[in-house]
DNA sequence: CACCACCCCTGGACGC
DNA sequence: TGCGTCCAGGGGTGGT
């Protein structure tokens, strides 16, 4: 669910709960979510860092040792005080019970951290380091969209003959985009979605590249799209929505054009796009 | 190698 | 109210 803006958010919104707290237990109710052969969930652990590639959040400790996070579709990572209960059990599989010293006041707030993920299309990863996250997994991503240079996404997507929302998608290309950012940021390059990627001219990958930076920082900005279940480190929900301008639209008029924008299926994914703005290479 | 269809899993919305 | 169908922001894999 969550793509690129939804995990910058959330790494946002967590920092000041985690950075410095220290893992005083952790339960895990589901061995398959995580990944790795081996668990290591940082039980006793400083967390020392949150670093985020595409729609990936690392939660690094002082010793190095790293656990990736990834939500799929569904997932949540979230921060409850120990007052509190969980706003929602069910689908809990993993639950950090922390000590931060993030209150308001710089007191030291007991809480905990958990994941959430009801279709366990998401996961967790154990590494011993950030250095080999980075090198085993990391490296097999494209760089992080939100500040992907023209010159190098151009030059990928000259390289296959895919739609290029399809490519936009792949995450070795291009890390952080997924459907909602794929249309509204062709629809702001003004590209139709179907267009062949090598064929889309080079001023064309340009304007690709331009609207992915703005678009992005924009729903950041914003804490990020809530279609459904997509809530922050604080359990609030993104505003970003009130902004897509086709993701959603579909059978509505064009805000540019007043075309209706169309309805298809590309990569099984549904795609909404205006067939006057969008221009299509091919 | 590149591409595409299919699968993974659950819940919510909708039609009857 | 209940049941069936379809859809959903993610990715991996195996076949062509």
């Amino acid at each position: 669910m969550p793509e690129l803006p939804e995990i910058a958010h959330l790494k946002g919104s967590l920092e000041p709960l985690l950075l410095g707290a220290t893992v005083r237990r952790v339960r895990l109710f589901r061995r398959d979510v995580v990944r790795t052969a081996a668990v290591n969930l940082l039980s006793g652990r400083t967390i020392r860092g949150l670093v985020r590639h595409g729609k990936e959040l690392a939660l690094v400790s002082d010793t190095g040792r790293t656990v990736l996070v990834h939500l799929g579709m569904s997932g949540q990572l979230s921060f409850c005080p120990t007052r509190r209960r969980l706003p929602r059990p069910d689908h809990v599989h993993c639950v950090w019970t922390i000590e931060s010293q993030g209150g308001p006041d710089g007191h030291s707030v007991r809480g905990r951290l958990f994941f959430r993920d009801p279709r366990r299309f998401g996961g967790l990863w154990c590494f011993d380091s950030l250095e080999t996250l980075e090198s085993e997994r990391w490296s097999r991503l494209g760089p992080d969209a939100l500040a992907i240079k023209a010159a190098i996404l151009s030059e990928r997507l000259r390289r296959t003959t895919r739609a290029v929302k399809t490519a936009l998608l792949d995450q070795r290309v291009v890390a952080g985009i997924g459907n909602i950012y794929a249309d509204e940021i062709l629809f702001r390059a003004a590209v139709d979605p179907r267009s062949s990627a090598h064929r889309v001219p080079a001023a064309k990958h340009r304007d690709i590249a331009r609207a992915a930076r703005a678009i992005l920082a924009s729903a950041i900005s914003a804490g990020g799209s809530s279609i459904r279940d997509y809530r922050d480190g604080n359990g609030r929900a993104g505003r970003f929505v009130q902004r897509h301008k086709v993701y959603g639209r579909a059978g509505h008029a064009c805000v540019r054009c007043r075309t209706t924008l169309r309805l298809l299926r590309l990569a099984q994914r549904s795609t909404v796009f205006c067939p006057s703005c969008q221009e299509l290479f091919r």
